[in-house]
DNA sequence: CTTATGATGTACT
DNA sequence: GTACATCATAAGG
C-alpha cells in the first residue's frame, strides 16, 4: 500500500475515495484515550462538473476548504445538528472532497460507544454524522492537516488528534452506485461501498 | 423489514 | 423564505 503523502491526496477524488476503502482513521480524544475505525463507505464531490457539490457553483465561506490543501479536511454543519466530515483532494485550487460517509471499529470501541450510549453494533459508524459523533469531530476540525501536527485540535489533547494510516488489506470488494440524500447528480455513481473484506 | 416525520442552524436565493 | 452531502423515532406490514 502506497505512503498517504500530499501526492496520494491529490488526485481525483473518484480515486482516492476508492482509495480510502479499508484505510483507518485514528483519533486520539482530549482525554487521551484512541480509537481507530476503519473506513467502509465514501463519496467523491468535485467542482463545476458536480451539480451535487458544495463547490459545484462558486467558491464561498462555507466550501472554501474544498479549495485547500489536498490532505486537509473539510468538516460542515448541517440539518442544524450534524457535521459531515470530507478529506481533501485534487491539486489545491481545484475544489473536490471524499465524504467519510461510514467506518467499523476497530479499536477503542468503548470510547467510540461512550459518544453514542445505547446504539446498536451495526449503527455505531454507518453514516457520516454518526461517524463524526462517535470520533467528536466538528467545526474545530474544518482545515485541519491530517498530514502535519498542527492545529489546535492536537494541543487540546496532546498528540496528533486525527491521523490517517493506509490500509492492511485492501478490500476484497466493494461497489459504485449512487450518492446518498442529493437531488443533483444522481446519474453520478460516486458512493463506494465495501461488500467484502479480505 | 419499510416509510414518514420532526428537530434544528446556516447558507444561499 | 427554502433547501439542506442527516438521524432518531414511530407507526405500518
Amino acid at each position: 500500500m502506497p505512503q498517504l503523502d500530499r501526492e496520494w491526496f491529490a488526485r481525483d477524488a473518484r480515486e482516492v475515495a476508492v482509495d480510502l476503502l479499508g484505510c483507518m482513521l485514528v483519533r486520539r480524544f482530549p482525554d487521551g484515550t484512541e480509537a481507530a475505525v476503519r473506513i467502509v463507505e465514501t463519496e467523491a464531490y468535485r467542482g463545476s462538473d458536480d451539480p451535487a457539490s458544495h463547490a459545484g457553483r462558486r467558491r464561498t465561506a462555507r466550501n472554501d476548504p474544498m479549495f485547500g490543501q489536498p490532505g486537509n479536511l473539510y468538516v460542515y454543519f448541517t440539518y442544524g445538528m450534524h457535521y459531515c466530515m470530507n478529506i481533501v483532494c485534487e491539486p489545491a485550487g481545484q475544489p473536490a472532497a471524499v465524504l467519510i460517509r461510514g467506518a467499523v471499529p476497530v479499536r477503542g470501541e468503548e470510547h467510540l460507544r461512550a459518544r453514542r450510549p445505547g446504539v446498536p453494533d451495526r449503527q455505531l459508524l454507518n453514516g457520516p454524522a454518526k461517524l463524526t459523533k462517535a470520533l467528536e469531530l466538528d467545526l474545530k476540525f474544518n482545515r485541519y492537516d491530517l498530514l502535519a501536527a498542527d492545529g489546535e485540535p492536537d494541543a487540546a489533547c496532546g498528540g496528533k488528534a486525527l491521523s490517517i494510516l493506509p490500509a492492511e488489506s485492501p478490500p476484497g470488494s466493494w461497489k459504485a452506485t449512487p450518492r446518498i440524500g442529493i437531488s443533483a447528480g444522481t446519474d453520478l455513481l460516486w458512493r463506494y461501498v465495501v461488500e467484502q473484506i479480505l
